[in-house]
DNA sequence: TTTTTTGCAAAGATTTTGCACCTTA
DNA sequence: TAAGGTGCAAAATCTTTGCAAAAAA
């Protein structure tokens, strides 16, 4: 587990997440502090891979990754998107995170968050129409970023 | 491989994967055009697990699924979608099926498809305001079927 | 006949688990 | 102190690969 030398004053975010914690009977730990400040500071969705290399330099075991992120997604604290080749990666929902969506792009892998009320307000109308109770809804938007759909347009043209 | 003693006549979308496949410089063989028709056949996206499943009997071997799956999702015949608990799942793509959305029941594991334009048309607008070009986008809506929710609140009810 | 594709089995990765020891509350 | 949580290493799974035989074009 990580030293805790010094007791670093929680964020607002971290407060939420240890009263979060409790609530479902679950410990403040360490690492789970530290996996949760993690996925703040990335600007995209993690894949384990990728949360495990940047835990391990602070001596958190892989295994204990995969239990954290389990717990935290049971708990909603976490829950997973698809990016492209079919990957799977991690991020904060709320109220840990601002409610999003994202754009990525498949060339340079960039991702752009949005929200847009229309959207979710389409979402909304479906589910009513369906009867169905939305819990949750994700949408991964795919296709080039600006810079990229200019550089794929120089090279058609070059050739 | 399988067994290929009658030369069943292929549908319009069997075709059409043919002349994609060619296309790509692929070939048309009886374990492709056996995992198309499985994956026409399903109502919901099928995981890898599942898809092996329903070919190994076929006497499919699953290194040739992966392999499929692979080449199918390059050349956009199939895409994969993310269900819930991070289970990723393969699916036919436009115009090999029609462009759909989801509604997944995270209860009774129900998928029902749907197609809003307003919705398409949001994710149009927010494109457009980042320049961004889109090449494909995934809506998946979690949550709860009205026979599963009403199991719920009945449960809520009893106790 | 040439080029792909597939089966098989081994190699590699990724995930999950059991259990002893350590922490949190 | 009781109930969890974590490290470690082994087990179980899942994916990828090399290569020879089989099939498509």
């Amino acid at each position: 587990m990580a030293d805790a030398e010094e007791k670093p004053s929680r964020s607002g975010a971290e407060q939420l997440l240890a009263s979060t914690l409790r609530e479902h009977g679950l410990r403040v730990t360490p690492d789970r502090l530290q996996l949760f400040r993690t996925l703040e500071a990335a600007s995209a969705p993690l894949s384990i891979t990728e949360i495990s290399k940047r835990m391990e330099p602070l001596g958190i075991n892989q295994a204990t990754v995969y239990r954290i992120l389990e717990r935290f997604t049971a708990i909603s604290v976490t829950h997973s998107v698809l990016l492209p080749h079919g990957v799977v990666a991690y991020e904060l929902v709320p109220p840990f995170a601002e409610h999003h969506h994202h754009l990525v792009c498949s060339r340079c892998g960039r991702v752009i968050n949005f929200y847009n009320p229309e959207l979710d307000q389409a979402i909304q109308a479906v589910a009513k129409n369906y009867g169905f109770t939305v819990t949750s809804h994700m949408v991964e938007v795919h296709g080039l970023c600006t810079e990229c759909a200019k550089a794929h347009r120089e090279k058609k043209t070059a050739r």
